[in-house]
DNA sequence: CTGAAAGCGCTAACAA
DNA sequence: TTGTTAGCGCTTTCAG
């Protein structure tokens, strides 16, 4: 028995397909009468129709889905964002295609291309750099897309983050009561929002609680990960560089700087304290535990959910709203007083 | 200017759109005179056309889209799988949907609607239970599937599973070595196949090895989850229970193991032992480090991937074959020789 | 080897 | 309020 069409069911109700269909579309049955309808709809229901989305779509040209480009799916930042995004797009009737770019322009650009190959109604980009050619093309071109996570300059698309500025104050400060005076950024990359945001907050977190404003204090990892985090805090400290903290421009950079207080021999926190951002799952259990920023990651992918639908939805070119997103800092322990000198 | 249409590029070679349709695929450009062939691909080209899966699916009834059906993506086991399956199923022109059951029966059946209608050509599922009244039938309805991770009773399907039993009897010989005589295994949920095959494992192992075959050795957690796997172990301390080593059905049980000694100031490995058993990202930087059983994460992605374009192709019925996965024990700082009673 | 014609299942004018 | 008609973009017989 093969599946049954709309035909099958006009068929069955004694109607037209035409008929049919705008009976059992919700917004179309309104236009027709009440009894033809309800006979349509128990017609579909015996015969357990279920509308093929892919003939809809051809028509349409919509396919109710929506492409999530990250960095790595692999990374545990987001596997909670896309649960989030998730949330929201899965009972509005839309599915989702996710794309790892690897960081990797090319590779980003064939994924994206696979996307719209597959008519994606919307876009949701996690791998924004701020200077971004591709997004920008994309945007000209008219696809309906927001960032979440790290926004890009001149690009006018809807943004969901996390308040970085914030974040870092809060980081700073705690360490600052501590009575920690010489802390180590340990940035992410300056071509990433999150990257420049944080480290400029960092800078003003210091002026304001009047630490020590060494420019050395701010080391730049050439990557978000665990290895270049590591090399960058090699490098500070092969320097001769003196601090008692670290500030680490994400978990897995703060992870790095485990790595190295393993490799030397460095105890955490008695020498160094380290403070992470992002709340990743699990470095609660981490030796020691991680004090850190935590975002609200299913939020995080919630807000782009909806802001994407919105976009979706008004045709009508409203200037996009962005979004900053509350942190908030969990102490754990990886931060203690410095050790007296 | 709208995208390109097949029939585009067709007037642009000065063919029928048939033609061209013949000359843009590769399985039947044989067809077609090479000279003609060519023409229509450069005319392709230079109009940029990209081909509108959505009407081809439309004709063919294929989506060219598989659907990947998990407990949680939000559990660490799961990205690497994923990322697997999308190293074959995308290069072999496949996009995936990824649902989430959270291990309930009823949102499992909703999701997997879901994907039928929007036309999947495959399922690749990682969310069997031993009876699964919801697979079989729609193995009987012909559905394409392949399981991976768990299996399920009386259904012929393909599978790709770690190498349970020999990752269990790694675990336990290297705690007999150490020293170990009476070890709790804190197995998994008895409704799925990692849990009973393991804990069947590690009775065969303990017996082979001689040691202490006491039947309330094992455990039986509610879930896969760390809450479960704490709440199972503190009924085995609470009862009085003695050993010096778990063997945890997963790392999340293992991890629940963690919360419990935490509670209850018992230290690791020095008081018990613990080895855990998925070999999860991140588990390398926990206090203390996790001595797991690794399993080859990406491979099983890869390798269920595989079975199902396999599946999906040759329409012979040919009885599917399963796959098992060999394990690795990876010994890290929870695990140690037993205290001098 | 190529063209003509039909149709996948649905929706959106337009007419009645 | 309902039916008629046409067509989304592609593939696939069937002729030629």
């Amino acid at each position: 028995m093969q599946k049954p069409t709309l035909r099958d069911v006009a068929k069955a109700a004694g109607v037209h397909a035409a008929t049919a269909s705008r009976a059992l579309n919700p917004e179309t049955r309104v236009l027709v009468n009440s009894e033809t309808a309800l006979r349509v709809l128990s017609a579909a229901k015996s015969l357990g129709y279920t509308p093929n989305p892919i003939a809809r779509s051809l028509k349409t040209a919509k396919s109710g889905t929506i492409g999530v480009v990250l960095p790595d799916l692999t990374n545990p930042l987001f596997p909670p964002i896309v649960r989030g995004i998730d949330d929201i797009l899965g009972p509005a009737g839309y599915s989702c295609f996710i794309v790892n770019t690897d960081n990797d322009a090319e590779r980003e650009q064939a994924q994206i291309a696979s996307l719209r190959s597959r008519q994606v109604d919307g876009l949701i980009v996690g791998t924004a750099w701020l200077r971004h050619p591709l997004l920008t093309e994309l945007h000209e071109q008219g696809v309906k897309m927001v960032l979440f996570n790290r926004r890009a300059e001149r690009l006018d698309v809807p943004t969901v983050t996390p308040d970085d500025a914030a974040g870092i104050a809060l980081a700073v400060r705690h360490l600052a009561e501590l009575g920690h005076r010489r802390i180590l950024h340990l940035a992410g990359p300056p071509a990433t929002s999150t990257g420049t945001a944080r480290a400029a907050a960092f800078r003003d977190a210091v002026r304001d609680l009047g630490l020590d404003d060494d420019p050395a204090l701010v080391a730049v990892c050439a990557s978000w990960t665990e290895e270049d985090g590591a090399r960058a805090l090699r490098t500070a400290l092969d320097s001769g560089l003196r601090f008692t903290a670290v500030v680490a421009g994400n978990d897995l950079i703060a992870l790095g700087a485990y790595d190295v207080f393993r490799e030397r021999d460095i105890s955490c926190p008695e020498q160094i304290s380290v403070v992470g951002f992002n709340g990743m799952p699990f470095i609660d259990k981490l030796r020691p535990p991680l004090t850190t920023v935590t975002i609200p990651h299913q939020q995080i992918g919630r807000e782009a959910a909806r802001m994407l639908l919105e976009t979706l939805q008004d045709d009508t070119d409203r200037p996009p709203r962005s979004v900053l997103l509350p942190v908030a800092l969990t102490v754990r322990a990886s931060t203690a007083p410095p050790a007296k000198a």
